[in-house]
DNA sequence: CGTGATTACGGTTGACGTAATCATA
DNA sequence: TATGATTACGTCAACCGTAATCACG
């Protein structure tokens, strides 16, 4: 089970292909078929059929164990490089959604202020793709956000030990079409939402699957679903009366045409977190520990 | 980074010493060293003090990534083995203290009842540990129990492909002596009981850490460290008036000396999952069924 | 037949053991 | 000085490429 082996069994895997997967990884063809065969033979079992080449029932599990593994394996060396190296003022940081907050803008602007040449990236990315590549040293620092009960740490993949710290919480409110029943309300119970027409936006509201989790029922229909991550974009569709969402209060408060409602679930609460390896020194420790000293 | 570099690495650092890890590990002193030298180089820095034998920092850091990844990479190579190899009529189990409910008994009889031929053993673990043998088919079966939200899977280390089944929940009660001012009442808030004495038994009761977090408060102190898996053993302690327990209710009817108090704690519930890997055939796969379609 | 996987074979590299050397408590 | 880590070196196996062979569509 050396890792190399694991890593061209899952590029033939992906590929579907002995040759592509040698192509891929700068090998010939004969190598791959030996590392399949040292592989096959080390763990006694036929992990792929041939012609045409796809995993069989072992080997669809053995691709369930080689992923994470080969992540950690990537992670654990970026990581000791992040250590190694000398640390560059380059600075890249990932975000998702509705995790930048304007307490959290603060500090990366006195940064840009304080450190102009510091090379500074953001960029949009959803939770599990952030934490990954905060393991992987793809990114310096991320910004996720997510509903969990207030004490509860946001449930992120597990690749490696990396520092989570909460900065932000946000009670969530329903966004409503202001001419719309309950729009003059100042409060709703979750619950008496469940009837309502909903658009699924997984990759930037609360995803609908977790309202229903939430108060246990299997209301919450939805009656669209965006793929997109702009916010502004999903409060127009709820203002155009597609359905409701539910989104931290601060990100709906002044939008034409959208009223803001809080909605008091049960021991519900919209967090952010900052992730980042434990570095000690360089532009991208310090920028952490601003974010990190953040409160509200 | 090979593997086999990174368990000689931790080798070397459990025991503070190059020749006694080639002892464990059957090498020489001399490949152990090579060893060391090597994963150095590769990664560009030093791992270990020398006389006497530490992790730098930069080692320590490894040491985080290399447990995991091992660990991963055995429960895989176990993973795919039990795929494999021919089921034998031998199933262990792994069950957490409070696990074993009355509904779950019955499922365990009646295999014992219908196959006499198989050899069945119970073993009494914590959660993280029955997890981890689970994953490396130390385990065949494991039954865990914690406090969650209800939907709320319990939060099990991810060490691989696991199936986890939610089979019984039980409502939180707070066992009392019985001639506590508090045992006549039908039913307590969580918030009502922070200022009382209580028993810390974490590897049997719940964590009163856990207590903490619900309910965002810093009561629920200690008087009295409980370390065994005993909870009769805990009971009589809280009816000697050490301090309180709390429980799932059904593990304190009954018992003499002590009244049980069902509290109502703000969406906690003592939930019971069976976790196993997800094998299709043999009898830890026909228990595991049989387990699973237990509801309570 | 032709594309693509397997097998045969050889050169190079790397892994580990023996033994000599070095270093520190 | 003795214990224990490092270095030197030889042997053997493993790895990968070239090229021939095999097999499925």
């Amino acid at each position: 089970m050396d890792p190399h082996l694991l890593r061209t069994f899952v590029a033939v895997a992906r590929r579907g292909s002995f040759s592509e997967a040698a192509r891929e990884l700068g090998y010939t063809q004969s190598a791959v078929s030996q590392h399949i065969a040292t592989l096959e033979n080390d763990l006694g079992a036929v992990l792929l059929q041939r012609r045409p080449v796809s995993p069989t029932a072992v080997g669809v599990r053995l691709l369930e164990h080689a992923g994470p593994l080969l992540l950690r394996l990537d992670a654990a060396r970026a990581d000791i490089a992040r250590l190694t190296a000398a640390p560059a003022a380059r600075i890249v940081i990932g975000v998702s959604p509705l995790a930048l907050t304007p307490q959290l803008t603060r500090p990366l602007a006195d940064i840009r202020r304080t450190q102009p040449l510091w090379d500074m990236t953001v960029r949009v990315l959803s939770r599990e793709v952030i934490t990954r590549q905060v393991a992987t040293a793809d990114l310096d620092i991320g910004l996720v956000d997510g509903m969990t009960a207030p004490n509860d740490p946001l449930h992120l993949p597990d690749i490696g030990p990396l520092t989570a710290t909460a900065v932000t919480e946000q009670p969530p409110a329903v966004a409503l079409p202001s001419q719309h029943p309950l729009a003059d309300r100042t409060g709703l119970r979750l619950a008496d939402l469940a009837d309502a027409r909903w658009i699924d936006a997984p990759d930037t509201a609360i995803p609908l699957a977790q309202l229903r989790t939430a108060s246990g029922t299997d209301g919450y229909r939805a009656s669209l679903r965006y793929e997109g991550t702009d916010v502004r974009v999903l409060l127009a569709l709820t203002a155009a009366g597609h359905g409701l969402t539910l989104l931290p209060q601060p990100s709906i408060e002044g939008i034409p045409g959208i009223k803001a409602v809080l909605v008091s679930a049960p021991r519900l609460i919209h967090r952010t977190e900052v992730l980042h390896s434990n570095a000690v020194e360089g532009p991208p420790a310090l920028l952490a520990a601003a974010l990190m000293s953040v409160t509200g």
